[in-house]
DNA sequence: TACAATTTAGAGTAAAATAGTCTTAATTAG
DNA sequence: CTAATTAAGACTATTTTACTCTAAATTGTA
């Protein structure tokens, strides 16, 4: 799979914060969407380090949107949610059992290249505010 | 990531047996691209039983396309190496912990299906024989 | 000022998926 | 008949995913 649970976890959380007006804590939004607390904290975390949301520590804190839907790219939700680049197949993670050593530069490369370049491309131009308005999402008919 | 080792496998194998006269073993593919051998002959049975390769057994056997280069897309060759469709986002993996029991009709739903459908579309419409042509990798300017 | 509620950081763990291996049986050209 | 090959299926090792746990830092409020 492109994506884990993080990235599910991150969007179904933001689409939560994106319609409070307090902080909303860790804890409270687990329970919400009746998923781990502990592993949520991580990929807020990681959210907050992107600035994606704004935490605030102590009583009362919790997390608000650091920008407006419309700034945050999925690509980047995306990408803090899983810490790196959803990737078509990442060649350069064996570099020592490449068929051939021609990493970046065998025969499927240009297909990989521009399939992953797709996939960048969709992610980059959708917008949060975009995916909670299905009319927003971009056909793909063609 | 969203392909295995299995689709590298498959391609880079189908490139080799596309541009053969005779049947291709699977000792013989395997020591050319420096893969397992053991693990290749997999791939290549789900690629004969997937009608992309015919498979010729007893002495001097081995594979020969099943069909013509533009006549496979590169859909059906990963489904056929990898078993299965490639997924984005499989929810319907976590039955029992789909935050809220919305499988497939939460709020972003309607971007991963999206997404998907992108994605297949993008593979059921190129063909290995395109692939290997890098001007006809369709454009991802528009 | 103390305390309770919270995030932060990092190490650790269990389950699942990936990437193979190995063995035995079936088939077939010569 | 035999050597070369594919087919099938069980098995194993490694890596990734999906978490958990603990201790420390921060901060609003009593």
């Amino acid at each position: 799979m492109l994506l884990t649970r993080a990235s599910e976890y991150a969007l179904l959380s933001l689409d939560i914060i994106r319609n409070s007006e307090k902080p909303q804590g860790a804890e409270q939004l687990a329970r919400e969407l009746s998923i781990p607390k502990s592993f949520l904290a991580k990929i807020l975390q990681g959210l907050a380090k992107s600035n994606i949301l704004e935490s605030k520590k102590g009583a009362h804190g919790g997390f608000i949107m650091a920008k407006k839907v419309h700034e945050i790219s999925i690509a980047e939700i995306i990408v803090a949610a899983e810490g790196k680049t959803p990737a078509v197949f990442d060649c350069s993670q064996y570099t020592d059992s490449c068929p051939n050593s021609a990493i970046g530069n065998c025969n499927i490369s240009p297909f990989l290249a521009t399939f992953q370049n797709k996939i960048d491309t969709f992610l980059q131009e959708l917008t949060l505010e975009d995916i909670f308005n299905n009319e927003h999402l971009p056909s793909f008919s063609h």
